[in-house]
DNA sequence: CGACGCTTTGACACAACTCAACAACCGTGG
DNA sequence: CCACGGTTGTTGAGTTGTGTCAAAGCGTCG
């Protein structure tokens, strides 16, 4: 694979100069990319031998099940995050993860992983910092879950998602894909699916944010962030 | 400070197991235990410059002010525990923390530790063990607010807590030292104050739990478990 | 002793959930 | 081509869980 079209590899170089070699390495530790059909399930949630993947194209979601079927989506990946380290590292994967598009994954040798870390410490400085900036966005959502209304907690989510999908280029300051049904969304938000499609109602009359067609618009993202109480995301 | 009573030092080697020489660097990257008062607030939400610490005794509370003044906590950190390196990490840090009770806290030299973990490797992946640990605790908490019951939510927490507790040595199978106001424990739930009494009550009149004078008391941990569709925390 | 923080309780309000029904939009197969 | 079932979105009505407000009881500490 070109080094250029790996997002992992260009993702951490932005938190972390790195040198020709380590970004090599990088590459060279992910398989070519996979394509992974709509709807599977790529981890289950309390398994061993678990495997890390860096997601290259499409959506997907990293959720729990709690014992009587709810569940809870604690993010969706997008292109160039790492997806499943943790199970990894922790013997047993905690959460599944599945894949709400079609897509493409790179799988990880963490044999490779490993050798490499030994060979250039400051790839684990990186990529420390990137499950550093994950962990922050996962306790943004914990504190947007117990603290925030319904109203500002999806505001919120819309907003987070953009800034993040413009990293990669997937987002415009107005406008995005977004494959979600108000299902999914409404599991990440935890909130019911009937509540969701009436918080969108009243964002959509409010003149802030439209959730059609699989596209979100943003009609007035300073009044949507306001109301949100958002903060953008920190950059590298 | 002697190996022998050092939190961090302890708990690492518990996942993977440790040479004399790493043992000796995690200890040499601590500062001698520093005390702090009641209510100091150690790390400053949105300041740069961050500083990471080891917990050594006592309580504090890891958390996130919103715009509204709403507290959300994140997480009680325990002895062994590290706070603030996520800030450090990302230069500035998402989140406060403050002391509860009197406490002491290790300081952690970051260039020292950047330095052993060159040297070291395996360190690295030992830190990682201990983060995603973490971070496989603050996921399970946002499903709990998203998707439990505030009785089942209050039940899973108090059930978390012990095993925590009891990898420390500071609880026992049936009770533990727990001392949280309920304004507290509402800010960690995602409930009002008011709504944690009447949780409480709950479970005290189902003769589960009990939680008064600062200490908490399982009636029927078994029970408890089954209301709150808790799984105990993976070992090592 | 009074002041303060924490707990407890009651009454009421409101946000969010559930249940139910229907509409719109697929892709599939007859 | 249309009929069909399945999924997703939409709306209304009624229920329930949780928050808010208010007030009182208790300890503790200065």
């Amino acid at each position: 694979m070109p080094l250029g079209s790996n997002f992992l590899a260009k993702k951490l170089n932005t938190f972390v100069k790195l040198s020709q070699e380590e970004l090599e390495g990088l590459v060279q530790m992910q398989s070519a990319p996979v394509p992974v059909e709509q709807g599977v399930e790529l981890l289950h949630q309390g398994e061993n031998g678990q495997i890390a993947y860096v997601l290259q194209s499409g959506w997907g979601c990293s959720f729990k099940i709690l014992r009587d079927g709810a569940r809870q989506i604690i993010t969706f990946p997008i292109p160039g995050d790492l997806i499943g380290l943790r199970g990894v590292l922790l013997k047993t994967s905690d959460h599944a993860f599945s894949v709400i598009t079609d897509a493409q994954v790179c799988r990880i040798s963490v044999a490779r992983l490993t050798s490499l870390l030994e060979e250039f410490p400051r790839l684990g400085t990186a990529i420390m910092w990137a499950t550093s900036r994950d962990e922050a966005i996962t306790v943004e959502h914990l504190a947007s879950i117990g603290r925030r209304t319904s109203l500002e907690r999806t505001a919120h989510f819309f907003l987070e998602l953009r800034d993040r999908l413009q990293l990669v280029g997937l987002a415009t300051d107005t406008e995005y894909d977004c494959p979600l049904s108000q299902y999914v969304i409404a599991d990440v938000l935890g909130l019911s699916a009937i509540h969701v499609n009436r918080v969108l109602r009243q964002l959509r009359e409010l003149e802030l944010l439209t959730f059609q067609d699989h596209t979100v618009t943003f009609h007035d993202a300073a009044g949507l962030a306001e109301l949100a109480g958002y903060d953008a995301i920190e950059g590298p």
